[in-house]
DNA sequence: CCCTTTATGCTCAAAATGAGCATTTGTGAG
DNA sequence: CTCACAAATGCTCATTTTGAGCATAAAGGG
């Protein structure tokens, strides 16, 4: 019993909290779709997967990773175009192995290398901070309405309507921030993305509704933001994304753009406080534009002992 | 910029609920330790993971897959020791990609294929329903005394014995049994998991205080079940495993195999009615040792619209 | 010094949890 | 035919945890 060789790709979706909203780091590819940092896996050179992922990414983006977990492992023939610089599909398939990694502070990165991307231009119907996205009524939900028309027969209708109801919360079913990449697969399906047709070698039918990614590293970025937006709840890894003092307006902040509504403040602050994840520093922010702030910091020790959960996310109507 | 081939192999965690505690599909090899349902990818014929996997798996347990999903990708070099038909990771490096499949019913298993085994056969120090497990107090915490004292400066032994509480919830911290997989590694980096020895080619040192499994399946196994014990809050997964009809206490029986302690029973019932996953179907079971049970029945619509979330777990003290 | 802007504090009702006690309804022994 | 037993269900009550607002404090700019 031989195994058939595969080539595996690493990819890294590397996630920062931006000034008003996250931030995703890309690969500019002058003219084309920008793309995930992206490399081989050589078993020869790198003993794990990620020695392999952090050498890619500080090599094509100047960026040294900190946080890093594994995400998925796509492998389905025919799910993306190939890069141009790699061998397509039919000789060899290449599966790629996705990883999500969260680093403090957006700032600081050498020129030449990666750039950071706001997350929602590439995901403009996730962003729910100032209301339903403008883009849902005005472009999505029209265009799912008709795809649901589409189908032949009535059974297939009816399945549409109900994965397109409960993705995209249609019919007064309630949004789920978590489920991303099922919106995202859905409209891959439904033709909505650049992507579908990109990889079918179509026209495009639908005017571009959002900025597109080489290959299928979009998909790999919606996988990342659900994985995220359900983290979040449950261990506390948006202090990764913090830097070592922060109030708590800016800590809501970041929370706010990563599940991409408002919070009721007051109730953030009280949950907050009760899991002991945050103290004081006694030091303020001045200059806030009102009151100043307490300068807070995360309690790292707080994770070895007890149940490590992640912090409340008070919804605000 | 072209990508060295390595071999890519599928490994299934098929999991049943079973009179008394969970099974593990696991496929015995006459004499050596037993493996779980495995095979190479070939992507000359799969067209994805999963068709390839289900494909492996009715070949070598005969039997059919439903849910699955996938689990995580093990590629680290060093971390088993190659299966004896397989090439030796010196020459080409196999990684694998776990998937967690979960199926009703462990009944009928064609012989001459797989078997099911109860998971604390494995990992006995996590079954708690029972109170806290001999072996804890008698073999794995001396043995993780020894081991944190083993180390040769105070710095690190303080990391061990962080590491150590947390996990195993010494000196009075919580035990939390998602961190499964934690401390399987914990065990195998402190040389009391058979594999540990076996890895390194040495003598074992430690009577063995498990059962062990081929390669680094035992870690696969471990895997599927934090992965599954987290889920099952979240996520309606438990009625995967689940017949057609059952009774709400067989249900609690199946939750309280998972996470390995027992529930109190009203307000299991309680959370769960809230939820509206079950309805009852009106017919009786008899001969329960008492008072007849009503047969529910998993209402697979709640899933589609609202927020699916999982089910309660209220810990009885 | 008043007004605007944030940061923080506090209160109250509603809903969810944690723990028990109480009833119902089969089975099986005497 | 009764009665004790074993489960399955039903209900109650004190605590906690949410969800929503209202109120107060402290800078900075006319």
């Amino acid at each position: 019993m031989s195994i058939p060789p595969v080539a595996v790709g690493l990819n890294a979706v590397v996630m920062a909290a931006g000034e008003d909203a996250p931030q995703v780091l890309v690969v500019p590819r002058g003219g084309e779709e920008p793309a995930l940092p992206f490399g081989p896996f050589d078993p020869a050179r790198h003993r794990t997967f990620e020695i392999g992922l952090r050498e890619w990414v500080s090599e094509q983006a100047h960026f040294q990773l900190g946080y890093v977990e594994q995400l998925y492992t796509f492998g389905d023939r025919g799910r993306e175009a190939p890069l141009a610089d790699l061998p397509s599909s039919d000789e060899a398939r290449i599966i790629s192995i996705g990883y999500l990694a969260l680093t403090p502070e957006a700032a600081e990165l050498p020129s030449g290398g990666g750039e950071w991307h706001n997350w929602y231009h590439y995901f403009p119907w996730e962003d729910w901070r100032a209301g339903k996205p403008a883009i849902l009524e005005g472009q999505i939900e029209p265009a799912l309405r008709r795809w649901i028309d589409e189908a032949e027969t009535e059974g297939r209708r009816a399945a549409r309507r109900d994965r397109a109801r409960s993705t995209f919360g249609l019919d007064g079913r309630a949004w789920n921030e978590e489920r991303c990449l099922d919106r995202y697969e859905l409209l891959y399906s439904s033709g909505l993305i650049a992507e579908a047709a990109r990889d079918r070698k179509e026209a495009q039918g639908m005017p571009p509704v959002s900025r597109s990614m080489a290959s299928d590293h979009r998909r790999i970025v919606a996988t990342a933001i659900s994985r995220l937006r359900g983290k979040i709840k449950y261990r506390p890894v948006v202090f990764e994304l913090m830097p070592d003092t922060f109030t708590l307006s800016r800590l809501q902040q970041v929370v706010e753009g990563i599940v991409g509504f408002p919070l009721h403040k007051q109730n953030f602050r009280r949950a907050l406080d009760r899991t002991g994840f945050v103290e004081g520093t006694g030091r303020m922010l001045a200059r806030t534009g009102g009151r100043p702030a307490e300068l807070f910091r995360y309690r790292r020790e707080v994770l070895r002992d007890g149940q490590a959960t992640g912090i409340a996310i008070p919804r605000s109507r």
